[in-house]
RNA sequence: GCCGCGAUAGCUCAGUUGGUAGAGCGCAUCCAUGGUAAGGAUGAGGUCUCGGGUUCAAAUCCCGAUCGUGGCUCCA
């Protein structure tokens, strides 16, 4: 067992411990594991207000036990001695455990002990309290969470910490807290004039400002271009539709209370907006008979999907109710179902590579033994053996998740690695065996008969907004130049130089930047006002301007500007000025 | 949805024990015509999120709603 974990897990009895000495008799145990960064315990506190001012108290309290350095004793109890403790100590949360324990077949539990504190627990601990390094670890936060992660069951308080080996280790860990403070998407996005909320619109619904627009814009224009090199064809489906479609689609029952109604005063049909599109493309690809020649078929969207989230599962644009997705289905026959994720898997790496984020790992995303999918085990089976194979042939880095799978079929879910380390999922392959069947889809294959063709469902940058949600912090709003929403301002020096900077602008009116997919005239702004050149500069790299051109009496002369990107500057040759721009990322 | 926390100027925030609101930035005007991350002066800006309640008196205390936020649960 590594050190880490059991230090985290050591301090998770040392905060029970401190627990009970500062509110005896008041403090019911969940559980309390370490973590990825630290650990926390889950506790119920009997009519007793706790919030977050009372952390440094308990902090204190930790340190103290560490000092006195306590040997962490190791009991065993037989189950009956176990529940006779837990009863006494009024545990009713332990009793729980103990009694499951007994159910799973154990005769005997694992206790610990600190001072006068006791718990069950497996271990491993710490020998002693004093083995804990000094500052390593840190109360930094209180929540809730359910019982055994269970909504029907009791509210609990969980209280976390964070704890590394060493003090310089928790140092390191904080400093990398700042830093993803400060480019929080939810902040860059009001910094950045990128989009916003508002009360009367409704919670989760974002509006997109000119600027944000143009990195939607470009992002699934991106999306869209590249799927069409592979066959795609673009579509367009309605946002509104009958609930029939999702009672078909079996979409209906996993997910009815989640979808927005929408009432029809002209008929009695039941409207709602639409939450995913898959049963859309189904009804075009239903539209005309089909045969084995036409496929596969591969069809291309952009399109918002509305759901009636949970309000306090909403986060800026990680998780809203009105979400883009660049989706895309394809209609094949399982003998295609190999080269074709292949291409699909080539476009996922096409596009991330392209937005600097080249390091991919894929979940295998497979059913578990919960209920609620479709279809025959046997299928379920066949597709998720799929998967596991391609993830082979494909050479991704993969690991194997369970209970993750879509209700219809197994994915592969591509995780991003951003610029300060953390992983976010994004682009999805998934392959469906049922979904076809159960709209009655067919074609006809090279005897005359008709067969069910397989689907694969896809989305490649995913929701654009939680998409962007992750692209604006990995880049922390430093956009590539193809993507930057002002890709260039001219600054003058004074006023002097207006007319010289009007010049420039007429070259940068006529620049195309005549790369493959990027085709677009280039976007950008001229700062006349009288402020110096100083203030002038800061303003644009507070708004992350990827280029400045500086204009002034000196550089009219010469007929010249000074270009700056970032802090590195040089000077252009009016005469070579498109021909630079045209050569930046 | 559940357990907490919060909402004061366009932005970031201060506001003592309840007594009619402040700063910095930004904005406007004027001065300065300044060559690389804040030039100077003056001024405008607030139904203290909304609705109830307590009180002689509420930004401040209580209740509710909305929105945000830290967790939990969920994510087609």
């Amino acid at each position: 067992m590594e050190q880490l974990p059991v230090l985290r897990h050591t301090l998770a009895h040392i905060l029970a411990s401190a627990l009970t000495t500062t509110y005896p008799g008041k403090v019911k145990f969940g559980t309390g594991p370490d973590t990825d960064n630290g650990f926390y315990y889950d506790v119920f506190f009997d009519g007793l207000d706790f919030s977050e001012k009372h952390l440094p108290a308990i902090e204190k309290q930790m340190n103290k036990v560490i000092d006195q350095d306590l040997e962490i004793k190791h009991l065993e109890m037989t189950i009956d001695e176990a529940l006779k403790w837990a009863k006494k100590e009024d545990q009713t949360f332990k009793v729980e455990l103990i009694n499951d324990l007994a159910k799973e077949g154990e005769k005997v539990v694992q206790l610990y002990q600190i001072g006068d504190f006791t718990d069950l627990c497996c271990g491993p601990h710490l020998k002693r309290t004093g083995e804990v390094p000094l500052g390593c670890f840190k109360l930094n936060k209180i929540g809730g969470a359910y019982w055994r992660a269970d909504e029907s069951r009791e509210q609990m308080t969980r209280i976390s910490g964070i704890a590394f080996a060493t003090a310089e280790d928790l140092q390191a860990y904080e400093t990398m807290i700042e830093e993803a403070e400060k480019r929080d998407h939810r902040k860059l996005g009001k910094d950045l004039d990128l989009f916003t909320f508002s009360p009367l619109v409704g919670a989760g619904l974002p509006m997109f400002t000119p600027r944000g627009t143009v990195l939607r814009d470009k992002l699934t224009d991106y999306s869209l271009s590249l799927r069409a090199r592979h066959g795609f064809e673009k579509i367009w489906t309605p946002h509104i539709t009958k609930t029939d479609l999702f009672k078909v689609s079996g979409h209906w029952d996993k997910f009815g209370d989640e979808l927005f109604l929408v009432k029809s005063q002209e008929t009695s049909d039941e409207f709602a907006m639409k939450p995913m599109n898959c049963p859309h493309q189904i009804q075009i690809y239903a539209s005309r008979p089909r045969t084995y020649k036409d496929l596969p078929i591969r069809y291309m969207e952009t399109t918002t999907d509305y759901r009636d989230e949970k309000k306090g599962e909403l986060g800026g644009l990680s998780r809203v109710r009105a979400l883009t997705q660049d989706d895309s289905h394809v209609f094949l026959r399982e003998s295609q179902i190999k080269a074709e994720v292949g291409v699909l898997v080539k476009i996922v790496h096409e596009l991330y590579n392209e937005l600097g984020m080249s390091s991919l790992r894929a979940r295998l995303s497979y059913r578990d033994d919960s209920g609620g999918y479709l279809g025959e085990p046997a299928l379920w089976e066949k597709a998720q053996s799929y998967i596991k194979e391609l993830a082979i042939e494909n050479k991704l880095d993969y690991f194997e998740a369970e209970g993750e799978a879509a209700f219809y079929g197994p994915k592969i879910d591509f995780m991003a690695r951003d610029a300060i380390g953390r992983e976010h999922q994004v682009a999805t392959i998934q392959i469906d065996f049922f979904m076809a069947g159960r709209f009655g889809l067919e074609f006809i294959n090279e005897e005359g008969k008709k067969e069910t063709p397989v689907m694969l469902h896809h989305a490649t940058l995913g929701s654009i907004e939680r998409f962007l949600s992750v692209f604006i912090e990995h880049t922390n709003g430093h956009f590539p130049f193809w993507l930057a929403p002002e890709q260039v301002r001219v600054i003058t020096v004074n006023e002097q130089a207006n007319d010289y900077a009007k010049q420039i602008a007429e070259i940068l009116q006529d620049t195309t930047l005549e790369k493959p997919l990027r085709h677009n005239d280039l976007r950008f702004t001229l700062d006349l006002a009288k402020d110096n050149l100083s203030k002038k500069i800061k303003r644009g790299a507070e708004m992350k301007i990827p280029v400045m051109l500086i204009a002034g009496a000196r550089d009219a002369e010469a007929k010249q500007v000074v270009a700056r990107l970032g802090t590195e500057e040089q000077t252009i040759k009016l005469s070579q000025l498109a021909e630079f721009l045209r050569a930046l990322k």
